[in-house]
DNA sequence: TGTCTTTGTGCTAACGTTAGCATTGCTGAA
DNA sequence: TTCAGCAATGCTAACGTTAGCACAAAGACA
């Protein structure tokens, strides 16, 4: 690898001329300028930031902790946040937790020993303790979940809004049964989403056992499937569901295509998030969109100027982005028809 | 930031004793490795990786350079390489170049920076001349295309053969006025795609004008609409379509389920990819399914063997991985009837 | 002519870690 | 007693870059 060492040598300066050189330092002369770049240029000189990094500068290197890029969630959000940071200068890290605990401390000790410049993370539902003390050692926002005992910045969608909304266009129509499937408590969005479930139930002046909740993990297409064919074959089958994810989401549609289900007149079905493809299933989804490149834009600018600027940050404490219900056609009132639209 | 210094300090040794201790050095003593262990836990020590390197160790991580990462095609590369070199103990840097060229250099100037281990690419369709000395003086493998300059390791599919086998069907189902829609001859996957579908055609004996291609940007979906669109209300509309592309596929599915395009009496359509949605999808998509985990498994054990065994890579220089036409219901005679499946 | 400033460059130390080569204190053999 | 041999640890240099200070040459001014 060359060094600038290598240059100094060919042209007979000294290192600290090459590095001034390279820096644009006004105090060199145009022409040794000149020379230093042409001989960097022929020789193929990279600049070693390892080395740059040992004299103080900081990386330039943010890292996004995610459970899953195969998520559709996830992998827009890493697009947007790269494309707002490779504007800065900056390269983004990709560590999968996959929801563990254990390996999300993994990735934390490798970003840390790395010293990348800050963690965009999408925290488990219980990080280890180390993990807590590694992600407040350097800057870091949270994004969607919200962990407590890390008091950072926050970025998320309002997840009970968002099923209250989702729950209440059910209500309105008159369901009586209605079930949802979404992730555990112990995640908070997992919480925050039952809470704005139950909440429509309840504003609707629904008994308590008007609605049903089936919680599992959450990022799982598989436990989707599963559970919306146990829903369908036990007893007491409702004539609604709202799904409080977007993989399960795909999952429940996928096993609603097999089993030739009659959306909406045998059930009437709420999605999560807004899929290519939720579109064009059955009779069009209606589901709840989810601003993410929005939300994404907004944590990519906060890390930005985080990181340009050294002060504690000043931004506002959270950020909270509204989902919004796009309805369709997979919901109408119990035992309706099929709305009046080609298929 | 804690350093072996300040621990070496705080316990009154030396910071060899302290490194060493730290890197289990058999020559300190048990004693010694215990008291330095547990006042490096609880300072909170975290070895400076950039420290390390400079000293000759080598980066631990290796960057995937793709068009971009919301196409689910890359996310699961993304994802099985991830999850493939966690387990060695690497990172994944994420790098997106939109198809553009330069995007690609400003990146690959970046990874060179920073030293990263390797290299993972899908190169554009032409590189500049910096970009591939750049990628020249590291360890990469190109992904999915190929850049003949580049005399690396090279893991794709056998589009040739994918596209011949979904032509191949339409053709043996009596189709003579077929389109193809894929990504422009310059990309090394667009010009043999476009190959395999010729292919196709000649070996069904049809005449050259039986096949009409459009070519353009292959990672655009609202290419594939608006393509589609013309190509319905144009002259001479087409009996069969094949697709060469997902994303492609994405906006031509959209664009069919709106428009309402009986499917397959009108149009029998081939897809590419196997995406969620693809399956529920009017009478189900048939479509080209492909490899990308075993492909990404591939390329993460290369790179990793590569990465651990200093010698010249003895692996064979290219690896094909076949796809597999998988037959649903968007195929059938043309004019012919749709298929005995529910919708 | 002597001193002061300016311009351009060189020297050196420092960042945190590691590896080679001392150094110390001890045990056991001659 | 003397010294080899060993275990445990310390000292120092080096990796590539940068910043502070020093320094030489040349022109400016009295």
């Amino acid at each position: 690898m060359i060094t600038t060492r290598d240059i100094a040598e060919r042209l007979g300066v000294s290192v600290s001329t090459v590095g001034r050189a390279l820096a644009d330092d006004p105090r060199i002369s145009e022409e040794t300028k000149f020379r230093v770049r042409q001989a960097a240029s022929e020789m193929g000189y990279v600049g070693n930031r390892a080395a740059r990094m040992m004299r103080g500068a900081s990386s330039n290197v943010v890292a996004l902790v995610i459970p899953d890029i195969r998520n559709s969630f996830y992998s827009t959000i890493a697009h947007e946040l790269s494309k707002n940071m490779e504007a800065e200068g900056f390269q983004l890290m990709l560590s999968e937790t996959d929801d563990d605990r254990t390996a999300e401390l993994r990735h934390l000790r490798e970003l840390s020993a790395n010293r990348v410049a800050g963690v965009i993370i999408v925290p488990t539902a219980r990080p280890h303790t180390e993990s807590v003390r590694l992600l407040r050692a350097m800057p870091h926002l949270q994004l969607l979940r919200r962990h407590p005992s890390l008091g950072s910045q926050w970025f998320g969608v309002d997840d009970h809004e968002a099923l209250r909304q989702a729950t209440a266009h059910l209500v309105a129509q008159g369901h009586t049964r209605i079930a949802y499937l979404g992730g555990p408590e112990e995640l908070p969005t997992g919480a925050e989403r039952l809470r704005g479930f139950r909440s429509a139930l309840h504003e609707g002046g629904l008994p308590d056992d008007a609605g049903r909740a089936e919680l599992g993990p959450p990022s799982s297409v598989d436990h989707g499937r599963d559970t919306v064919r146990r829903l369908l074959t036990g007893r007491d089958v409702p004539t609604a569901l709202v799904l409080g994810s977007i993989q399960l989401t795909l999952g429940v549609l996928e096993e609603l295509s097999q089993q030739g289900v009659k959306v909406p007149q045998e059930l009437s079905v709420v999605g999560f998030g807004d899929e290519p493809g939720f579109s064009w299933w059955g009779p069009g989804l209606t589901t709840v969109g989810l601003p993410i490149q929005e939300m994404a834009t907004g944590c990519a600018l906060w890390m930005m100027r985080r990181l340009k600027t050294k002060p504690s940050n000043d931004g506002p404490y959270t950020s909270l982005s509204p989902g919004s219900l796009v309805v369709r056609g997979s919901t109408a009132p119990p035992g309706g028809k099929a709305p009046s639209r080609p298929v």
